[in-house]
DNA sequence: GTGAAAGCGCTAACAG
DNA sequence: CTGTTAGCGCTTTCAC
């Protein structure tokens, strides 16, 4: 990499008039200005990024920590983090927890070395299920600005995105009961994630307000044979006519098992689920999915934390933005 | 953030005493030394990254330019390239080149100005379309090494990590002639990319060599409906007795189509494609897969590069490392 | 209009 | 055993 250093003295010149020049100070005379700028297009000069972030105390990149790299949604989120923040000039450092709090910890306590200006984070299962977050706390309290997406953390005061998993699940429930569907179960692989708590209440609170039918839950480990597990559902509750899924693969599985059991999808059961686009492919017919606009969130949360770091006043009051579902009816649901 | 000036402040010694007492240097005495470790260590004092890089010269970052972090594959080599980065000492930026030549390029020069040690890419689909390879060139004689993988640029010396993409397609198909298929079509949405015409040629070359009959090929582009694409060749090639999938999706869609039409999988028709365990719960039966391991590749690429940064003999010769699929038979097969 | 000097946080050669 | 100094690449204040 080529230096001011380097071009001062093919110049003749102080590094001070270089850097100068370059930065269209007006102090530096014309011509000057010119052949500085000249050389330094000529050697593809670009001011290290290393020593400006030394100087500035700032590094421009963002910690994103993610849970899970696999999961569609989350890799979309980065996408979408990463989109908006390369937008608003920033670069992203991705760590991945793995689910773990100790991994979690890592991360967050490598990247307060100086690495990063602030974090991005949906949190890991096992700080969830554990209940931990004294490590925010932490590295807020270090002047580190942390925004939460999805899976957040209630304890902590910080800015937050998240999904209106409840009333969403709740509405889809309802849109299954006006289908008069009588035996509508609700499906999850996501139940020790507090989203997964949320979106299990909303089914439950539209079929208790409804009195048809009681809850009907069905929970799946991770270490479970997905398919076996929901086909040995469907097969022992047979009066089955709704399902709402929790996670994209569990709706997909619903289907594809309904009708290799035989049932008419959606005529004698209707399939709704949290879902992207790509795994709606999935399933024959496809998924009638609420969909989380995952790209949104990602761009919401850089655009909040970056408008954060660039806030003069640090203390300002934290916020949460609820990015609103959408429901995408298609072949698997009547109406 | 604590820095060693504080500390050396605090302790009545100057910045080089701290400095060496924290590195363990022989040249300052044991208690110095013990005083200084317990201060910092009150003070949870970490060495500024951002100072050390530029001291070094180094950053122990790496840049990661993925086409699609929405592409399972992808993301899983993403989710390699992390852990073992992490493992051996470093962080990774990531970059999201969307599958664009100059997004490429722009991730490529913003990521050139110290910000990181060297690369590790996966060949944008523009970018191979066409065949630009300057922008790859000119990183390496900046002296950042890039070391690419899955799909790759044949004419730029460099490290690489790939697949056996044409043994193992040619391998498979060889495999549904053995089961006596007489009509094998190839189906694929990844046909411009270098590594779908690899797998392409693999198959072809078994068809051809067997004659029992001719290739039948399907190329699905980005802007078609997958579904719709692949009843219509289902129901247009009605003696379809076996498919190869290149990429997941189609392997996933073709099954689930396939039974919808009325066809038994595997007894009238065996498929098989290129997709990882999780896509594997979509389809029933579960598809028999090709499977690329993506975590190992993904590794493999970090431990490249990693190497290469840290040896002192910067133009050795570069190494092509190959990653073996391997074949996971399940349900949509025979035998 | 240009240059010298300080300083961001750190390491390491050199002096004492 | 400890301290001084220089320097990584850059910006910026202050002299000239």
């Amino acid at each position: 990499m080529v230096t001011l250093k380097q071009l001062a003295k093919e110049l003749n010149v102080s590094i001070s008039t270089v850097s100068k020049a370059l930065n269209n100070s007006e102090e530096i005379g014309e011509d000057t200005v010119k052949r500085v700028k000249e050389l330094a297009e000529l050697y593809n000069y670009t001011p290290n990024k290393v020593a400006l972030s030394l100087k500035q105390n700032k590094t421009k990149t963002i910690g994103v920590i993610i849970p899970n790299i696999l999961n569609h949604f989350l890799a979309k989120v980065l996408f979408g983090i990463e989109r908006e923040a390369n937008n608003l000039g920033y670069n992203i450092i991705t760590c991945i927890s793995n689910e773990s709090l100790e991994k979690e910890k890592e991360s967050l306590l490598l990247l307060a070395n100086g690495s990063v200006d602030g974090f991005i984070l949906s949190v890991a299962e096992e700080t969830q299920i554990k209940n931990e977050v004294d490590h925010f706390k932490k590295t807020i309290s270090q002047g580190l600005p942390i925004v939460m997406f999805d899976r957040v953390a209630h304890d902590v005061l910080c800015d937050k995105v998240i999904v209106d998993d409840f009333d969403a699940t709740y509405n889809a429930t309802k849109g299954l009961l006006l289908e008069n569907r009588k035996n509508i179960a609700f499906v999850s692989n996501v139940s020790d994630l507090s989203i997964g708590k949320l979106r299990e209440r909303g089914y439950s609170k539209a079929i208790l307000e409804h009195h048809t039918q009681e809850p009907l839950i069905l929970k799946i480990k991770k270490k479970d044979d997905h398919q076996k597990t929901i086909k040995s559902f469907l097969k022992k509750n047979k009066n089955i006519d709704g399902v709402i899924a929790a996670d994209s693969s569990s709706g997909i599985i619903a289907i594809n098992t309904a009708v290799n059991l035989g049932f008419k999808v959606p005529k004698d059961m209707s399939v709704m689920g949290f879902a992207s686009k790509a795994d709606s492919n999935h399933s024959l017919p496809r998924l009638t999915t609420i969909r989380q606009h995952a790209k949104i969130i990602g761009a919401n949360a850089a655009q909040m934390l970056i408008d954060r770091l660039q806030k003069i006043h640090l203390n300002e009051d934290v916020k949460t933005k609820i990015v609103k579902t959408s429901l995408v009816k298609t072949k698997s649901t009547l109406k």
